[in-house]
DNA sequence: GTTAAAACCTACTAAATAAGTATGTTATTT
DNA sequence: AAATAACATACTTATTTAGTAGGTTTTAAC
């Protein structure tokens, strides 16, 4: 199983998309400012977001993305998806030809442990995430901060 | 976060001691032929399981090593923990310091995660997954393999 | 219509980590 | 004394991630 910065990265952002993006399309530049991810990585993430639909794109000056559905209709689980991050934990890759042709004597540990971990990600939309007080305050910290980065 | 293939052999190999150690300690050339896991590597992984005080060994002819303790008081995370694989999902170990100091927007996503994902594990032990039936049945095919090796 | 902002695209590089190999030394049983 | 197996360390290779560079195309605004 992988969950590196790449997933984070896109979880990140797409949930930057479900704060700021009420009011038309968000530049990967404002991403890159508020999240500290670097421009031209989020545009090789987006590119994936893109074709898994997860967003849509406005091109030329004042464009941006937004989201392709509301953020009650996307979830986390399909975002690292998206991304290329497997979430299966098993060698295998699911096939259970991990030994030999057959399984391996943890192949069900690991694809029961894989079960697990979509399921609660499945469950966690960006609307769920948006309205998690420990969200809302790290959302005023980065206010914040550009802010006393402009004076 | 991360689970390859080196926290799945730790667990394969404790699994087969949990399996076979009945009478006697079993040597790592066992454990290498019956899992397919490269004598050289099990090497380095027991000395893990050893300094974490999962396994005790046996010096000498007819050596190898034995649970430290019965397959009920071993459970999966502890030994994935043991060969320094962090089942933690933050991009900053949990210590909360992601972005310029503070938190980053999805830091508590990561943590409920990490710790789903430790609930799951820990709460699997060696002698539950002796008892699985899916697992018995890889047994006896490793058994059948092991036999038609030998003719 | 020119300019500038932004998406879009592709290839490359560097760093980190995992996986595996090699070559021993030491302890202990037979 | 010989053989077995743990114990130890250093090295190599492969893979993956992360990030960079250098473009092109589209389109709104001036």
């Amino acid at each position: 199983m992988r969950l590196t910065t790449r997933g984070r990265y896109a979880v990140t952002a797409m949930l930057d998309l479900a704060l700021h993006g009420a009011d038309g399309p968000i530049s990967l530049a404002d991403i890159s400012r508020r999240q500290e991810i670097s421009l031209s990585y989020l545009e090789q993430l987006f590119a994936k977001l893109r074709q898994n639909d997860l967003v849509s794109s406005v091109r030329g000056p004042g464009g941006g993305y937004r989201l392709a559905r509301g953020g009650e209709l996307i979830n986390v689980a399909e975002i690292i998806d998206a991304v290329n991050e497997s979430i299966d934990a098993t060698s295998c890759s699911g096939k259970g030809n991990c030994q030999s042709g057959g399984v391996c004597l943890t192949h069900y540990l690991w694809d029961d442990l894989s079960q697990q971990i979509h399921r609660f990600l499945s469950g966690i939309t960006l609307d769920g995430l948006v309205h998690q007080q420990e969200v809302q305050r790290v959302v005023l910290r980065q206010a914040e901060e550009s802010d006393s980065a402009s004076c």
